[in-house]
DNA sequence: TTGAGAGTTCAATCTATACTGAACTAGAAG
DNA sequence: CTTCTAGTTCAGTATAGATTGAACTCTCAA
């Protein structure tokens, strides 16, 4: 496979998790450059390279870089004698992933308990479909809570060995 | 609180859960249905209902029971002796949301799957960033299959209890 | 001090898609 | 068979929000 060959397949790559992050509720171009960023040559990027490899535009380059930046996936860096900002894929990008995920599920829960705070004196058949939403959502945050420490046990474990 | 007042303010927590939904990538009218089928009264609501109840248009109803019923959130149920169908909360509607998330999940995994088969003849840094990526996405599928069974445990040992 | 390049911001535009309303289908009631 | 009601479908419309492109700010270098 020859250099423009891989590119291509690579930014088709990088076109689907556009398309994967679109159907998540996010912007397009977010998952087009965290795409892009795990499979780009050299490993981090000036937003100039990104607008060029990605064919969008330097505002659009701008607000999601600084979008995933937010969620904690992507990091500005410094390159000594360059002036340029360089975005790379944060070592810990996947803690953000997961309390991203939590933060969301958070929201459900505390959602649901609100509605029981207004349910407070109906009966007691919705208060009970009510609870068992919230003790869902509760349940699915203290787990997803314990998979993220489950994770960063992994990736110690996993540092000591490089 | 009266009954006029409690139901504005249930309304605005359905409200609340088109909102969620919207800034999840679904339909916001998915998201009311969701909302207020966990606490009107009855708990099970014709389409007509859930017209009159969330101002939305029958055809807005229908498209998005279908959807709340594709995704195993809702079951439609016949009433003896009535012409329409009924709406409800399925029981293992939960079990529906982490299967829902799993899918989501395992997408991303073949993603990255498939990223790596395009990086076949290239650098092992990208392979390496590349793997990270595959492998935390495969570690989230598997983990949250597992938390799908030990939910599935929990609703098992509560239902003993009834 | 001026010029150039990097990055941000924002108004205007474009686009995707949710929603409405009306026509249509199916089936029950009379 | 005809009428009515429930529900679906779909063309047209509305709208949210992503993207662009141009103007602007900042910083560095000459």
């Amino acid at each position: 496979m020859n250099t423009q060959h891989l590119d291509h397949n690579l930014l088709t790559y990088a076109e689907e998790w556009g398309l994967l992050f679109e159907r998540w509720g996010l912007p397009r171009t977010a998952g087009r450059i965290w795409g892009w960023l795990h499979v780009c040559d050299p490993s981090d990027q000036t937003a100039g390279q990104l607008v060029d490899a990605l064919q969008v535009s330097k505002g659009s380059v701008s607000t999601n870089t600084r979008l995933l930046e937010n969620l904690g996936l992507v990091e500005r860096v410094g390159v000594p004698g360059a002036r340029q900002s360089h975005y790379r894929v944060r070592a810990d990008a996947f803690e953000g992933i997961m309390r991203q995920r939590i933060v969301a599920v958070a929201q459900a829960r505390a959602l649901a308990e609100r509605g029981l705070g207004v349910l407070e004196s109906a009966g007691a058949e919705r208060k009970h479909r009510l609870t068992a939403k919230r003790d869902f959502y509760a349940f699915l945050e203290r787990e997803m809570e314990e998979l993220l420490r489950h994770w960063q046990g992994r990736r110690e474990e996993g540092t000591l060995v490089d």
